[in-house]
RNA sequence: GCGCCCGUAGCUCAGCUGGAUAGAGCAACGGACUUCUAAUCCGUAGGCCGUAAGUUCGAAUCUUACCGGGCGCGCCA
């Protein structure tokens, strides 16, 4: 947050170098402030020393040394020095943190958004799991993953939607029409045969056990009976999928159906638009797209010989129709297992006048279940096989949301069941709880007290002079920058990271100071630091998804 | 065969788009509850960042080649 005055105290100091003629007039600076890794190197660090080198021709020490020595005559540092092989590191005057932890507590939380979108409108498409089975846990990772990125995007400047996508014009729901057709006939006595392709789940019994219960009006015609049983069985399972997502804290503000593509005329009009530029062409009966336009990738058909369209045709029309609903920038998340897909979706929206950066993808990696410290299921990819439903029901919503969010989307996650189980310290959701529960309490001791709590506001924040608590303000006010490095990056795990962080300096000053006290001045402006500190782990967790327990 | 992702402490993982002596948590060991919640804290130990070159002031990070693991490469969906 306070980085602009590092870069105001390091632009002055160029200025002043070039007028003095310490460099030539036309340099241009080209640098970054950082957060060093190491506390005694200071609040941030520059490496403007070493990219000046080669142009002026002189040791970065040097350099370093010139310019923290125009530097000096800054009012707003404790200390500017040169270390290293050149590294200028700065010290801010502790009365800066007071004073800016005083604004964020007066202000809100809300004033460490920053503003990252510039009111950009995204809309991020994912889980979009075809209503042919319920969820499993890899559909679950994405659901989490999607949501805490719309979350942090719409923090961070941008108007989002969350969408999901169905094909419900393909084959996947005959199938499962034809399969639910032939359980039901099954349970009404005909001897079948279940052909392999078709689904095996269970759930597919009971669906067609449903459809005799409930008396349905399955047409006798086994045709109209299968597309009759088709609309029953997706509607059906589809319900189940939004009740699981529901459960799971995850709603979207659209579902958008394949067919109305084709109700709209926009896959037509995705045709017409690359047959024109001539990125359509027709080879062997069928038309093909021209991939190798745009992408290191083969062209692909759109429309086969037989005259039928494939997915990716519809899918170039959907990309089309979100970018008519003016939305700048789309997010889809996909399993990683489609990750060949990408190059040619991606110069597809280039074929469409786009640029590729207004698309991007997010890659889910598999989840591998752990039980008693294997791997549950035979399969590594055992989150194929395993429900949402499930995990949930094992190890509640809070434990699901965040270890979903421990790791980068395309790692591979090993999500520990007994762990998430536990109610204990070795599980990071609770250790971020506790804390937040820790200050609910000293609230409560302190109102007890007789603490007016609505004073704290105008307490003298010069009193937070600890080591530990000046890093404590400096973590809290580090929120800005974590929220803008997720947003701009799509990384919503950095949130995880950067909580269990925050809280961990919490905990270890809440069992080394004592809060609550005689002095009440002092009292006043360790409430507000825990104040502002409630403010930011409540943003956080809510930005997950998690609970915000008071007591525990 | 070609392409994408991953390889960091015994285990699970971070590492802020190239920075300083590579960090957490768990497991191991040793400590701290008559004091705001011990679901916590403090300390010790643990490393050739898969391997080898290259790029430069500087590489876990970028390039290339190998090794090992995962996943994709259809007029399938």
């Amino acid at each position: 947050m306070l980085r602009k005055i590092v870069t105001k105290i390091i632009h002055d100091a160029i200025e002043d170098a070039r007028n003095s003629g310490l460099v030539p007039p036309d340099i241009k600076p080209n640098f970054i402030i950082e957060i060093p890794r190491e506390e005694g190197f200071g609040d941030y660090s520059t490496n403007i020393a070493f990219t000046l080198a080669p142009v002026l021709k002189k040791k970065p020490v040097d350099i370093a040394g010139m310019l923290a020595g125009l530097m000096k005559k800054s009012t707003s540092c404790n200390s500017i020095e040169v270390a290293g092989s050149g590294f200028i590191n700065f010290s801010l005057k502790d009365e800066l943190w007071q004073q800016l932890l005083a604004d964020v507590h007066r202000k809100g939380t809300e004033s460490l958004y920053p503003d990252v979108g510039g009111g950009k409108k995204v809309l991020i498409e994912f889980v979009s799991a075809n209503p042919t089975g319920p969820l499993h846990i890899g559909h679950g990772r994405g659901a989490a993953v999607g949501d805490v990125l719309a979350n942090i995007l719409q923090k961070t400047g941008h108007f989002v939607q969350k969408e999901y996508y169905i094909n419900d014009a393909g084959r996947q729901i005959k199938t499962l029409g034809r399969s639910t057709f032939l359980r039901f006939k099954e349970l009404t006595g005909d001897a079948v045969e279940y052909e392999k392709d078709l689904y095996q789940g269970d759930y597919v019994r009971e669906l067609a056990g449903r459809a005799i219960e409930e008396k349905l009006p399955v047409p006798a015609d086994p045709e109209e009976a299968v597309s009759f049983l088709a609309q029953f069985a997706s509607r059906a399972i589809m319900d189940g999928i939004e009740k699981d997502l529901g459960d799971f804290g995850v709603f979207f503000d659209n579902f958008f159906l394949e067919s109305t593509l084709y109700a709209s005329g926009i896959v037509d009009e995705t045709l017409r638009i690359l047959k024109q530029q001539g990125i359509a062409y027709e080879n062997d009966g069928a038309l093909w797209f021209k991939t190798s336009l745009f992408e290191k990738d083969e062209d692909r058909v759109l429309i086969k010989s037989d005259g039928e369209n494939t997915y990716f045709t519809s899918d170039i029309a959907y990309h089309l129709d979100k970018f008519k609903r003016s939305f700048d920038m789309l997010v889809d998340i996909w399993g990683s297992d489609h990750h060949g897909y990408i190059p040619r979706l991606r110069a597809s929206v280039q074929a469409l006048g786009r640029n590729k950066e207004d698309l991007k993808f997010l890659l889910i990696q598999f989840v591998t279940l752990i039980k008693e410290g294997k791997p549950v299921g035979m399969s590594t990819r055992s989150g194929e096989f395993t429900t949402l439903r499930e995990v949930l029901d094992e190890v509640g919503r809070d434990a699901c949301r965040f270890f979903f969010l421990m790791r980068k989307s395309d790692a591979h996650l090993e999500f520990d069941l007994d762990l998430a189980r536990k109610t204990s310290n070795e599980n990071p959701v609770y250790y971020i709880q506790y804390a937040h529960a820790r200050i609910e309490s000293i609230f409560r001791n302190a109102a007890d007290a007789g603490v007016d709590l609505e004073a704290i506001a105008g307490a003298d924040c010069s009193l937070l002079v600890l080591k530990e608590e000046l890093e404590l303000i400096k973590w809290i006010t580090r929120y800005h920058g974590v929220l803008e490095g997720s947003s701009r990056n799509l990384e919503p795990h950095r949130i995880a990271f950067y909580l269990i962080e925050l809280v961990g300096r919490f905990h270890s000053y809440y069992n080394k100071t004592r809060v609550l006290g005689t002095d009440i001045e002092l009292t006043r402006c360790r409430l507000l630091l825990l104040g502002a500190l409630r403010g930011v782990i409540r943003d956080g967790l809510g930005l997950i998804g998690v609970s915000i327990p008071e007591r525990m």
